[in-house]
RNA sequence: UGGGGUGUAGCCAAGUGGUAAGGCACGGGUCUUUGACUCCCGCAUUCGCAGGUUCAAGUCCUGCCACCCCAGCCA
């Protein structure tokens, strides 16, 4: 829970007091995605507003599928998007529903409208209301709202039931053409459009629009408090209007908050779609996209989004947040939680020339020191291992304080080894790095006593086993690739991702499930691909880079 | 040139008239059988700018500047 409260708490704590607003009341939102895409992390700041604020003040968060528009929304993203509420925590008890199964009501809202005089229908076609819209300084024309009342009644009940064509007439709230504010300039509440609707088929040929529809189910709904993203706060006029002139009971307040932005991604379901049309990525849950489900592939915990977006706090000022403080939240998480393994992803030999060949030996590791709980394990080792390539050069840089001749470095829970040079082939590659190892150091303790500057990670080769690793990284090459006059195409990081085949990890990973979350030793955070990934062939997705300080000098 | 918003460090963000929290990033050190983690230190004489009120202003007043959103029969 964030230190202080942000914003909206304050208007919600003051309208909770005696005399307020909600004095008495139980806090009730709604978190209300349209069904035509994939969740992102962008919605989860939402998900965290909406559900957050509701157990905070041990309220109620309703989920609704706002499906008020039949030529976008698809049944196929509902599941998904619940599957993605469910995994980041959240639970909306019974109280599911889609805006669809509110269409008889605000039918019967619109019908009171145009009996009260505040509505009409009107036979303009697109382009000509866009003619007559006005600008800022001429007001906006519109010939047919002083049709009769009963005229409206009569067409509107026609357009119900089917006899004009799309796009012939519209319903419009009538309100002032010569607003300041576009949004209320007698807006269109109802459209004709004979496309099936995902759930209601073809019972309806007209469909409401958000401005007059979401109102309505906030209000149906018993909602307190409806949170949106600021594009809606010239909308908020209009809202009020709704609820105060047709016969709710229930007044919701529509409080509007800035949306989140991260620096080298987009989150624009337009962008993201394009992305993967493109084929850039492989899909919505390529583990290099910011969707919930690319994220959850990519080895993200629920706990790391959370915490993201209560650290970022909520306000109205547009932000952009950097990825950096993500991938934070996510180490700081999975160094408590994840279990350690040693894996090397670039492998180059090292043997042990005073290690008896047929000898094989079990060490004793621990699984987290920061979690004791966890408890140990035991790999096996012998004259020949697999260490990381970048942990040998002949001729070290400075400050380098790993393998070189020479220098010891600990063998991790096994041995003290110095090395003593290295093979190569004709065309100079490192082919095996030679050492002899200190007898007396089991586990990696010297008999002397004496300071071991570098430890570095191995697997024996003998029981090793093989994976693909999926080295992922920034989807784009500049903090701000959507920005207003550029494409966002044009920085494309062409090295999001690097496949690694024959890497070499310990024994202990053979039985990995998808999934599975662990800290190799030294590298960084890694996850079993939860599609990929299967005995015989385990694949590994890094989800994010172990810090690393280490800078050569020159 | 209409309406609605927002400006506090490289990035988030507290601050509600009493002398600029915290986090990320960054730099230095400590610790370490992970160059990780931990811990410590440093990092805004100043709050978009300019005036004004006040003993006292990031907070109040006036003016200006910058940026974002709105003219879908999208949400």
């Amino acid at each position: 829970m964030a230190e202080s409260k942000h914003f909206i708490h304050e208007i919600i704590d003051e309208e909770l007091k005696e005399g307020g607003r909600c004095y008495g009341k139980t806090v009730h939102t709604r978190f209300p995605p349209e069904p035509n895409g994939y969740l992102h992390i962008g919605h989860a700041k939402a998900l965290e507003i909406d559900f957050g604020t509701a157990e905070l003040y041990g309220g109620l968060c309703n989920l609704r599928m706002d499906d008020t528009n039949p030529t976008k929304e698809d049944e196929e993203f509902v599941e998904a998007i619940k599957e993605d509420i469910k995994w980041l925590g959240h639970d909306w008890g019974d109280r599911f529903y889609y805006a669809s199964d509110y269409f008889e009501q605000m039918y019967g809202y619109a019908i009171e409208l145009i009996e009260k005089g505040l509505a009409y229908v009107c036979e303009l076609t697109p382009e000509q209301m866009k003619e007559m819209r006005g600008d800022t300084q001429t007001p906006a024309q519109s010939p047919y709202r002083d049709r009769p009342i009963e005229e409206s009644l009569d067409l509107f009940k026609r357009m119900r039931a089917g006899e004009f064509e799309d796009g012939k007439m519209t319903l419009r709230a009538r309100i002032d053409l010569a607003s300041g504010n576009f949004n209320m300039r007698d807006p269109v509440i109802y459209r004709i459009n004979r496309l099936p609707h995902h759930r209601q088929g073809t019972k309806w040929v007209i469909y409401p629009m958000y401005d007059f529809a979401h109102p309505i189910e906030d209000a149906l709904e018993g909602i307190t408090h409806s949170l949106c993203s600021l594009e809606f706060e010239a909308h908020r006029p209009l809202y009020d209007w709704v609820v105060n002139n047709i016969s709710v009971e229930c007044k919701p307040r529509q409080i509007e908050f800035a949306r989140l932005g991260i620096t080298n991604t987009v989150l624009s379901k337009r962008k993201l779609r394009n992305l993967i049309e493109s084929g850039y990525v492989t899909g919505w849950d390529d583990p290099r996209m910011p969707t919930l489900c690319g994220l959850r592939r990519r080895g993200y915990t629920p706990a790391a989004i959370r915490a993201f977006h209560e650290r970022n706090g909520v306000s109205k000022v547009n932000s952009l947040v950097d990825f950096a403080f993500l991938e934070y939240c996510l180490r700081e998480d999975l160094n408590k939680t994840a279990k350690r393994a040693m894996a090397v992803i670039h492998p180059v030999k090292l043997i042990i020339d005073n290690y008896p060949a047929d000898m094989t030996e079990e060490f004793t590791v621990e699984n987290n020191p920061e979690n004791p709980d966890d408890g140990v394990r035991t790999v096996s080792f012998s004259r020949e291992l697999w260490i990381e390539a970048e942990d040998f050069m002949e001729v070290p840089e400075k400050k380098y304080f790993r393998l070189f001749p020479g220098n010891e470095v600990r063998l991790k829970s096994a041995y003290i080894v110095k090395c003593t040079g290295c093979d190569r082939d004709p065309d100079g590659n490192v082919t095996a790095v030679h050492c002899e190892y200190d007898t007396e150091s089991r586990g990696g303790n010297p008999a002397d006593g004496r300071k071991i500057k570098s430890t570095i990670h191995w697997v024996d080769s003998r029981t090793c086993v093989d994976a693909e690793i999926r080295l992922y990284d920034k989807l784009f090459t500049t903090e701000q690739p959507d920005l207003a006059d550029c494409n966002y195409l044009d920085f494309i990081n062409p090295d999001s991702l690097t496949v690694v085949e024959g890497a070499k990890v310990e024994a202990s990973l053979a039985d990995t499930k998808p999934a599975d979350r662990f800290q190799f030793l030294r590298v960084g955070y890694f996850c079993a691909d939860n599609k990929d990934s299967v005995p015989g062939h385990l694949v590994f997705n890094r989800a994010v880079s172990l810090k690393d300080s280490y800078r050569p000098e020159q």
